[in-house]
DNA sequence: GGTGATTTGTGCGTATGTATT
DNA sequence: TAATACATACGCACAAATCAC
């Protein structure tokens, strides 16, 4: 297919690219299988080797191909995402339930689709981003204890998980200790009586920083996914919750209100 | 004559790209300026223009920066993020109300932001993807009504929101009609007794593809937010609801167990 | 309203580096 | 070691959009 230059049509490398989205749409690349080389779609269509990289990378940064340098360019594999219980309505309704989706609730999750959920844990003191002291009532900039969960599924970055507290509210507990609390957070709440019985989430999707992109090895086109929770007892607020996730492996569920009905496999 | 990188270096384009990373962070440029033009960059750090635009394409890709032909490069602006409520859980719980979240709220909401709320509507009958059949309990490509709603905000994209209801439920129904129903198809589900009490909510990030880049005016650098809902009434599933957002125009946010605390004014 | 200058967009060519096979 | 394939980097020319005059 030889495409020739006319006035008042689309660049070259975007009909080019709309024809390899066509190509893989028909299915003429089926899984791992590498497109042709470069070299060969410049021969296929006429063009520089220039005017075939701008065409791959608006699919690369679509995030419908992946290229390796020195092996080849690929059709990316969407096979791994995994949902994820961000919360869920107890069944029966009372005002002073706890909100408690405990950590151990993801391993076991992780565990029924036959991976292993792990996880490293960082303790710092930071100054409060805007965002967050909003959330947790204190001013900007003010100190507040930031308790990091890097998890790994199967060994493979997995999330970031960050719980800011007001430094007055973790003043003289474990949560001041530079590790994780077995059982979760939740658990040390619990026992200072502030057990959360409320949230509000926040969902948004951007692209990753640099370091994001690092750590969680997101090539271009995969986007993240932040949660950042907002949680209250009954006296008022008591943390805020930053978990990000990468796109192309996650996503997160909610069930809402009445589920009695729901019943493909009880659970 | 070529400058051999050194071993160990990160190659000059993400060099520059990291540094005008670091020049856009302490606030070389603010609000709506241009950055220099690429001439002046490539004068700057003694580049060729190829590796000017390769550095300034991570940044665009990153979201962070946005690019007008005949004007220059420029900060991208994040002023008009609106959060918007997905669902809020009832103060006074009870296991039959309805969840309806309809489409006024919405109105109100962009109406509390000063803003204006307008739609566009389509009704279609197509075959069930196998992620929708599975939500409303048919076969994959069985026949769907779908009802469409383009939003805008004013005038402006905003979401595109997609109501999937199994033939044997619409049929006989104003479902059938291609024109919105006055109060939202709530009224109608009310009305054949199937109130919606529950669902499930799954969100997802992904960059969008080309017809929805173009109907969101998303450059690069722009993910979607996806929120696909399966509701249920006492009987079973009901509809399934795909809502498309643009990443950097919409968080959306869930009111989640007992937000009696959560009062504005306390503390 | 038109003209030219400015600035990014598209497209070509070439050479060499680096990772994989 | 050699060949292959993508990555980086230089250079040039013209197109298209915007803006100042």
């Amino acid at each position: 297919m030889n495409i020739t230059r006319a006035p008042g049509q689309a660049p070259k490398y975007q009909r080019l690219a709309a024809d390899l989205r066509r190509r893989i749409a028909v299915g003429e690349w089926q899984g791992a299988i590498a497109l042709p080389v470069e070299a060969e779609l410049e021969a296929q269509y006429g063009v520089a080797r220039n005017t075939v990289r701008l065409a791959v990378d608006v699919l690369v940064n679509e995030g419908l191909l992946i290229r390796v340098q020195g092996k080849g360019t690929f059709l990316k594999d969407h096979h791994s995402v995994l949902d994820h219980h961000a919360y869920r309505s107890a069944t029966v309704l009372r005002p002073t339930d706890s909100l408690a989706a405990p950590s151990e609730v993801y391993a076991e999750e992780a565990q029924a689709a036959g991976r292993k959920l792990t996880a490293d844990f960082e303790m710092l003191i930071v100054r409060a981003r805007t965002d967050i002291a909003e959330r947790i009532g204190i001013r900007p900039g003010e100190a507040v204890v930031l308790r990091r969960m890097l998890r790994f599924m199967d060994s493979e970055p997995w999330s970031i998980e960050e719980s800011h507290y007001p430094a007055g509210l973790a003043a003289g507990t474990p949560l001041m200790n530079p590790e994780p609390v077995r059982g979760g957070d939740e658990v040390v709440l619990a026992a200072i009586g502030r057990t959360e019985i409320g949230a509000v989430d926040q969902l948004a999707a951007r692209m990753p920083g640099p370091e994001e992109a690092q750590w969680f090895q997101a090539g271009p086109g995969v986007p993240l996914m932040v949660q950042t929770r907002a949680t209250y007892d009954g006296r008022g607020p008591v943390r805020a919750i930053e978990t990000r996730y990468s796109g192309d492996r996650s996503r997160l569920l909610y069930g809402l209100g009445n589920l009695a009905a729901r019943v493909p496999g009880a659970r």
